[in-house]
DNA sequence: TCCTACGATGGACTTCGTCCAAGTCAAGAA
DNA sequence: TTCTTGACTTGGACGAAGTCCATCGTAGGA
């Protein structure tokens, strides 16, 4: 993902061995980590990361929108790296995992202009939930 | 809301004074409370209700799909009494105020059978999200 | 190489929610 | 009506997720 670490850099973002492992951690396809998945793998790379720097930088990425939080029911958040492609969820609601999928039509030109309430409506988060063939 | 507590009573609940006032509380449209909200106003009527005599409440009226747990980024759980009709919420970025929209026959839950990877989906949620006008 | 502002750290703290042992009471039985 | 009993309620301890902050360290420009 030296792609993202470019575009970091662009912006001004110090380097520092944190980012570049967090970057790395969430590199990838189907990847829905939760804060502390984020700092447990990027602690098998660099065992003195802290949790507090994990929670700022994935604070940072949401920001500046290279990472996607995805809402839970009573779960921990979940951060998603693809932020590039617009796509929805299938939300597993016994082990919480979760695939992307994506959509067959524009779902915001769903909600009709009588329906918005005077709304600047910006995007739409859209949640399949059932069970994942383990779980069922 | 009688209708509730009639059906709870059916079910064998025992109709006490704190399931009858936070039943009460959850009257309306467009009610979104978190559970501290519920216990705020349950106890304006009910003094000595405990915290978790709401949470209990609220999760048996979830288990048994009289109420809806609405996912939020970050907040408190929101608790939706508005079970019978399928909807969807328009959310507001800004104070977080939720309104009730219903979909214009979209395909709601006509996820393709190739994009379901063996999942047995249950149910969809659908959030648009924006600035209201008072934000705006 | 040196400087320094930006970033990392760990631990205290907050918020949201769960759990539990002990006390209370709704409602059926007699 | 009173009795009985197990379902319900309670307060407080506990836990998980996330934020805040004083202090220390270092990336990267001069
Ligand atoms: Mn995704
Ligand atoms: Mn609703
Ligand atoms: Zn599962
Ligand atoms: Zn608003």
């Amino acid at each position: 993902m030296s792609d993202l670490l470019q575009r970091l850099r662009s912006r001004g973002w110090r380097l520092t061995s944190q980012r570049r492992v967090v970057a790395e951690v969430l590199d990838g396809d189907h990847v829905h980590l939760t804060a502390d998945e984020v700092h447990l793998r990027a602690a098998a790379r660099l065992p003195e990361i802290s949790r507090a720097t994990v929670y700022n930088t994935l604070g940072e990425l949401v920001a500046i929108g290279e990472v996607l939080e995805v809402s839970t029911v009573g779960r921990a958040k979940r951060y998603d790296p693809n932020a590039r492609r617009p796509h929805q969820h299938l939300m597993c609601s016994g082990c919480g995992m979760i695939r992307d999928v994506h959509p067959v039509g524009n779902a915001l030109g769903d909600l009709p202009e009588s329906e918005r309430f005077g709304f600047a409506v910006g995007s739409v988060e859209i949640t399949y939930r059932g069970l994942c063939p383990a779980c069922a």
